[in-house]
RNA sequence: GCCCUGGUGGUGGAAUUGGUAGACACGCAGGACUUAAAAUCCUGUUCGCCGCAAACGCGAGUGCGGGUUCAAGUCCCGCCCGGGGCACCA
């Protein structure tokens, strides 16, 4: 009897599918445990070898779990709305819902192929109207909620108006600086709230909301009647047609993520990320501490200041020149009428170039205004002066310039030679900029002879004195976009009536997707629902939600999947609570990582979960890169190819070879003239007789010939083979190339484990006689390996250990049943199936899927002696094996009379005996 | 430029707390079985030196240069190279 892998696949695949052996319960007596794997988008292009990799891993570990006696939910599903879904649409005639639907049965098909324990009946597909129903309900909660900072949470907004109408804006001022109300300043009694009429009141709980309505800048081609991204404008033209682009505000949905930065910051310190993915989240947050700081502007009446944002205070002696953003609202006020059309000229060339080219060139510009600010402190005259290396969006859009402590603050004063103020001394050597806290300050006055760290808090308490700076913490990260001028996503529950924006009753929902047969852009900018009628008929919203709307709550969609009158149950959710463990690529760093922390928080604030950071620990796994061939043909001929080996001896050009048609790297000539029809009457140039290929590793992509389909690995090996190979590759974390050629080592190992079950001869040899003390040991051994190594993920020694467990049993010539059958336990999560066959072959009747995992035994791995390594000064010379029990004078004696140890120690006094028991010896002479 | 990673045989990788570097595989070489091939199995395989050869032995060796230690792939200091992220954030 051989190790028929597909017929034993099949079998089990269709037994687990015939018994709900993948069903979870929402109710257990057994402790939780929950795996997740990142939500995937069903392209059409299928799966590629460095698909599987994450998912292999988080079903290796929830099987364990399982084994190790957990209730585990293991859920998948698709996040299937999305622009690329859209785009192949426009493309090629297909109505999205079409061709996401034929892309997920192939999904489908190619995951039920490597046997995963999914439950499927949890199955979520966001572009559901069921699922995204919910998406509009969380919206809707967004909508109606805003972030108290008195309680540091999200709390509904009719607290807000309550609070409102008994003390005006008092108690929440708005958190956006620059809103003006109608008439001016920002702030308002109970009496005004009352007096406004309803769009200035919700005008300004807009300015409130988590989610809200805004205006931001986008490129607009008027030429494609379109918004365009950053990268479809090139020079200021759109890329297709050359059409000019302008900035435009448009009306946009943001999320308030802001006010949750300082919460997204400390979460992090309570959740299991890498180090590398928490710093990436934190630079992202991007929050830096310093002060605010008024400075007068010469001629200007009193209240005209200039206000800038610094986190280097100390550094006041030193600004030289101010610099504001293009776009500051000063300026028009303050340019001299000398510099005025040299202003107009600049903001023009600013507002040519999109954010891009600003960042792309970096180029020195800028423009002087004709005014000067006044240093409070010594009342020195300073230029002000624009350019477009200050961002408008960040801190107040204006900042003071110390070129002796900023390097780009350095660069400019010297392109536009502005005179430059050292206040450091010799720390600054006119060559570059130094941006040191721990130099001794000079020519600044009462500062002078600080350290310039000590001397930050100093000047903010003299600003705050004197009543012109305060204390003040930025971030760089901005409002969240939350709106797509698209068609393929959520619609907003949204209508507007005389420009106010007003929920949708809760009853209402689902907002349905309509259906359209064409999905080009609406007028001035609008999604394509604008072009619909009936939508606009009813008012409603025409933009649609973005990617990240569905996948930014999936994982509570799972645990109660089918309720339609909760996204989630309440005690559902208490029963699950976060993610246990999430499996996903680094790509997500910033975005979807961010976005589904934000909204869990949210919903835990207003009371509809009961944790506020949803993944307790996060696994990345890295990159499977492609491992691609090439052939060499001979310059000046049409077909000739020459073998690796010998390409030197001609000009050659180099080509990519489809990595299926090589064997290792001799290439199959007959199929390559097969592969595309130029090839067919190729001609080899042979070395020993066969077409060697070139190698290197790139990126696994289609256009390299060098993706491989875990279909066809399967279809040869059996889809216990390929799992163990994907992990034996190497540690999951890691990226790494592929190389189909190595799993036949896989493959060998569990033909071998099947022989120590069957002979192709003989048929079954196992037995039921008592194991050997050896055997037990081997067992044992194994059993602590592969529980530690699964525990830490460390899946690839895991493998090896099972194929050093087979190797040692073989040799041992061990079939009893006793070892066999906890070997096959520990195995099951790894290559379930064959686990499974083997399982019911020693007469089991249960699934193994549920046995009990086995429990390692001290006794049977105690050993009593070791052998030593024996090193003279440091370097090995020979190993003894002593008992283990031997302590040092029993062990030194031992040692020293050794032969080997006598002919290196020479007769020389020993002047050190180190002994570590149970590790090793050294003798220093 | 800044931050985070990593660098070990021909290849993927192992060495979990400083304690026998190269586990386990791939590849390669040789052998067995076979008319032959495939499959399978066995042996060898870090490099160099000595040697007809094997055994044994010796020397070097974890990107480079220093250091700490009885002992360093592992710890410290200074470099070099690859991968990823951020990039006018004041």
């Amino acid at each position: 009897m051989e190790y028929n892998f597909r017929s034993i696949e099949q079998k089990w695949q269709q037994h687990w599918k015939d018994t709900n052996a993948y069903r979870v319960l929402n109710n257990s007596t057994k402790p939780k445990y929950y795996v997740l794997d990142m939500f995937p988008y069903p392209s059409g292009a299928g799966l590629h070898v460095g698909h599987p990799l994450g998912y292999i891993a988080s079903d290796i570990f929830a099987r364990f779990k399982r084994l190790k006696g957990f209730n585990v939910l293991h859920p998948m599903g698709y996040d299937a709305f999305g622009l690329p879904a859209e785009q192949y649409a426009i493309d090629h005639g297909v109505h999205p819902a079409v061709s996401t639907d034929h892309n997920i049965k192939n999904f489908r098909a190619q995951l039920d192929n490597i046997g995963f324990c999914f439950d499927w009946e949890r199955e979520v597909r966001t572009s559901d109207a069921g699922y995204y129903k919910w998406t509009q309900w969380i919206f809707l909660q967004l909508f109606k909620s805003f972030y108290n900072r008195t309680s540091s949470k999200a709390e509904s907004i009719d607290v807000l108006v309550a609070s409102f109408e008994k003390e005006g804006n008092s108690v929440h001022p708005i958190p956006g600086a620059q809103y003006q109300l109608p008439g001016g300043g920002n702030t308002f009694t109970a009496a005004q709230w009352k007096a406004f009429d309803e769009f200035t009141q919700q005008s300004i709980l807009m300015e409130y909301r988590l989610a809200f309505c805004g205006y931001g800048e986008v490129n607009w081609c008027e030429g494609l009647g379109t918004v365009l991204a950053n990268d479809e404008v090139i020079n200021g033209v759109s890329e297709r047609g050359g059409f000019p682009v302008v900035k435009k505000k448009l009306r946009q949905w943001y999320l308030r993520i802001t006010e949750y930065a300082d919460r997204l910051l400390d979460g992090l310190q309570h959740v299991d990320f890498s180090d590398a993915m928490k710093e990436m989240q934190t630079n992202w947050i991007g929050k830096s501490y310093g002060a605010e700081i008024d400075f007068q502007v010469q001629g200007q009446s009193a209240g005209t200041n200039l206000r800038v944002y610094t986190t280097r205070p100390d550094t006041i002696f030193g600004v030289d020149f101010m610099v504001v953003a293009p776009e500051h609202e000063l300026i028009t006020t303050i340019a001299s009428a000398s510099q005025k059309q040299e202003v107009e000229d600049y903001i023009a060339y600013v507002k040519s170039r999109s954010e891009r080219e600003r960042m792309a060139e970096k180029k020195i510009t800028g423009c002087f205004t004709g005014a000067y600010a006044v240093n409070p402190f010594n009342g020195k005259q300073i230029p002000i002066w624009i350019s477009e290396y200050v961002l408008a969006g960040y801190g107040t859009g204006a900042i003071m310039a110390v070129p002796c402590g900023d390097e780009r603050d350095f660069k400019f004063a010297q392109h536009f030679n502005i005179p430059i103020t050292n206040i450091i001394g010799d720390a600054f050597n006119g060559e570059e900029a130094n941006a040191t806290k721990d130099a001794k300050l000079v020519n600044s006055d009462f500062l002078n002879g600080m350290v310039m760290r000590d001397a930050i808090g100093v000047v903010i308490g003299k600003l705050e004195e004197m009543g012109i700076g305060k204390r003040k913490v930025n971030y760089r990260m901005r409002d969240a976009a939350f709106s797509r001028q698209r068609y393929w996503g959520e619609p907003f529950p949204i209508k507007w009536i005389n420009g106010i924006a007003y929920p949708l009753d809760e009853k209402e929902l689902p907002l349905q997707l309509p259906h359209v047969e064409k999905y080009g852009p609406g007028p001035e900018g609008e999604g394509p629902l604008a072009n619909i009628p009936e939508w606009t008929a009813r008012h409603l919203e025409t933009n649609t939600m973005p990617g990240y709307a569905g996948s930014s709550w999936y994982f509570l969609r799972y645990m109660d999947p089918h309720n339609d009158q909760a996204f989630c149950d309440r005690k559902v959710s208490d029963y699950w609570g976060q993610v246990d463990l999430y499996i996903g690529g680094t790509e997500h760093a910033v975005g979807h990582l961010l976005y589904s922390r934000l909204w869990t928080k949210v919903l835990f604030d207003l009371g509809h979960i009961g944790h506020d950071e949803p993944y307790k620990k996060l696994v990345n796994q890295g990159m499977i890169q492609g491992s691609s061939r090439f052939v060499y043909r001979v310059q000046g001929t049409t077909n000739k190819y020459v073998s690796y080996g010998l390409k030197d001896q001609y000009e050659t050009n180099q080509l990519h070879v489809d990595v299926n048609i090589v064997d290792g790297v001799e290439l199959d000539t007959e199929a390559f003239k097969k592969w595309r029809a130029d090839y067919a009457d190729a001609e080899f140039i042979l070395e020993d007789g066969k077409y060697i290929c070139g190698v290197e590793v790139e990126k696994m992509s289609k256009s390299k010939f060098n993706t491989v389909n875990p279909n066809d690995l399967v279809e040869r090996y059996g889809a216990d083979t390929f799992r163990m190979y994907e992990m034996f590759l190497g540690p999951v974390e890691q990226s790494k190339p592929w190389d189909t050629k190595g799993i036949e080592g896989v493959h060998r190992f569990l033909r071998k484990l099947w022989r120590l079950f069957f002979d192709e001869v003989k048929g079954a040899v196992w037995t039921n006689d008592k194991a050997t003390d050896a055997e037990l040991k081997v067992l044992h051994k194994t059993i602590r390996k592969i529980e530690d190594d699964t525990e830490r993920f460390s899946f690839n020694t895991a493998v090896s250990a099972f194929m050093v467990c087979v190797n040692e049993l073989g040799e041992l010539k061990c079939s009893k049943k006793e070892i066999l059958e906890s070997l096959l336990i520990l195995l099951t999560p790894y290559a379930p199936h064959v686990a499974e066959e083997l399982w019911h072959e020693l007469g089991n009747t249960g699934s193994v899927l549920d046995a009990a995992y086995p429990v390692f035994q001290e006794k049977y791995v105690v050993e009593t002696t070791k052998e030593y390594p024996v090193s003279i000064n440091g370097k090995l010379r020979t190993t003894m094996h002593i008992d283990l029990s031997a302590e040092q004078a029993a062990v030194e004696q031992l040692v020293l009379a050794n032969e080997i140890v006598q002919k290196w120690v020479e007769g020389k006094p020993v002047k050190k005996f180190v002994f570590v028991k149970g590790k090793m010896v050294n003798v220093v002479v």
